[in-house]
DNA sequence: ATGAAAGCGCTAACAG
DNA sequence: CTGTTAGCGCTTTCAT
């Protein structure tokens, strides 16, 4: 069996209360029990269970953390700078994909309450305003990462989408190109956010974009392969596309290239994310960067500071993305 | 506070060991009473809490994976396809990505002892054996993933990378490559399987690699981009190139391009793994599949059967890679 | 069919 | 400075 503190405390000749003290540092003993006590959990190579000091009344040191699917390779990024920050706090996470399916959303919630974690991150869009409900009334810490949701009020860190749409509809202009369109985000609030900025820069350019030739999507290898044919074939095909996710952007590279268009010389491509695929891409993809790291230790700041139960207001962080010139757009 | 067991059973109007036979359908009770506590829980909104249950001597029902670095799509896919086996059983995940770092591995595997995991999978290739010899003495069950190495008796469910790289070479010299080099990861001991492998092909069609043509590098885009250049500046550039990742292949065909060359016209690649860079590559990226679900899925059987303690022998599972054809490769 | 009671391994007063 | 003790929420005999 594991060694328990009993055997630990027995071995070293004190209590349990003594040993419980020196791997906790609370309280005041002795050096010489110290040195005593930490000898022996080395010699027994005792692990103090995290599962019965949780019991105890303090915490798992557990985050559970909602995303679309880990293995889309923005949420792995995304991901892994929540374990960096996690690792840093002393916590483990508890990852969970939800594939957009409000069942797995719920199962997986109650899942987490069951395991007691300290603390949820929600980063995938939801559907169902409830599911926040339920965990505000379960009293458990709550940041939503990239998601905005009007009639939610809780801690959230998003980038500011409008903004985004924004800037990549203005690079665009800047760069001289007249007829443009968008390729957008199939089902997703963000890609609205992105479509809206965008309209609003070519407004105020005095461009039109003819909803016709404004392309939906999902982001994935398949539909965005289609939807770029789909925009290739566009009677007047434009001179540059803003496409909403990476993925879709490299895809309409591909396609074109496919079809004996050079880029950025017969069509300039900005895409939106910075992920690998921005940079792997060939041209490399100019696109807006989600500056995810800084993203992911803002949220689990605003986390750590809603455990600690410093009732602080509900923040909103709303950060500014930024353009990541690569080489897809050409000037006119 | 959260409800706990007293207050459903105080509710209901009868004693907690009766509803802990209700929640975990145990012991026999009346239908009635059933009823009637689950009409209760339902009321309060109750989770059992698992952290208690545990601490009763059963399971976490939580198994600690550790990767090298969840970030990495290879891996990215790999951990969705742990989490599918996991959810399916009934288990969650602890994600510890450790950069290959021999610290980082054994701070994971400390931190998952602690938290009780029921069991371990260790999909990283490990520098210091001793990391699997604790884990053994604590008695926890541990499958390693793609991972081989010979001093140790674990369950291991691994591709068989020598025909792996055996494979690609074979499939170049069919397509009428002679002149052929490869790819390798740096300090990957898959990457030296695949390169023997690919040796033998050569060997068999008395095709001779000379050493010098041979470049490493790691799996970054960085670096892989730096060792696609220095390939394409090699005196007698090669007509063909194994490239021991789908990540290098892509790099490869970047830089070839961005040279002027056309793949597969004037260079043909093949990779490895088939993850989403071979996909999305232009032309699609002919490679050898890892069937990383089926592998994930294997892994997975082989942990449930050490942790239900059936004393069956360690076993060790090789899966056979596949050719999967896309547009690299050209026949000469 | 149901309940009383003894822990699981640890923390946190409270005594000494 | 160190030890005693009472739980934390749940499972599990063992009675009834």
């Amino acid at each position: 069996m594991k060694p328990t503190i009993y055997d630990v405390a027995k071995k070293a000749g004190v209590s349990i209360a003594t040993v419980s003290k020196v791997i906790n540092q609370t309280g005041r003993i002795s050096e010489k029990t110290i040195k005593k006590v930490n000898e022996v959990m080395m010699e027994l190579d005792y692990q103090p269970s995290s599962v019965a000091a949780a019991l105890t009344g303090k915490k798992t040191y557990t985050i559970g953390v909602l995303v679309p699917d880990i293995s889309n390779p923005f949420f792995a990024e995304v991901a892994r700078a929540f374990e960096n920050s996690a690792r840093a706090a002393g916590y483990t996470l508890f990852l969970c994909s939800t594939d957009h399916q409000t069942a797995r959303e719920h199962e997986y919630i109650d899942l987490l309450f069951k395991k007691q974690v300290d603390g949820i991150i929600i980063a995938t869009e939801l559907n169902d305003t409830k599911l926040v409900k339920k965990i505000v009334k379960h009293d458990v810490p709550l940041v939503l990462f990239s998601v905005d949701h009007p009639s939610i009020s809780t801690h959230v860190v998003t980038i500011d989408n409008v903004r985004g749409g924004y800037i990549a509809g203005a690079y665009l202009i800047e760069k001289g190109h007249q007829s443009v369109t968008i390729m957008t985000e199939k089902d997703r609030k963000s890609s609205e956010g992105r479509l809206e900025g965008f309209k609003q820069a070519l407004t105020e350019a005095n461009i039109s974009l003819e909803n016709q030739s404004i392309i939906s999507c999902y982001s994935t290898v398949e539909d965005s392969r289609r939807a770029s044919k789909q925009l290739l074939s566009l009677p007047n095909r434009p001179t540059a596309v803003f496409a909403c996710t990476d993925l879709i952007g490299v895809s309409l590279i591909n396609e074109a290239r496919k079809q004996g268009l050079s880029i950025p010389g017969d069509l300039s491509v900005i895409g939106f994310d910075n992920t690998i695929y921005a940079d792997i891409a060939e041209p490399g993809l100019t696109t807006i960067e989600q500056p995810i790291s800084q993203m992911a230790t803002s949220t689990f700041e605003q986390l750590l500071k809603s455990m600690k139960k410093e009732e602080h207001a509900k923040q909103r962080v709303t950060i500014i993305p930024e353009l990541v010139e690569r080489a897809s757009v050409k000037k006119l």
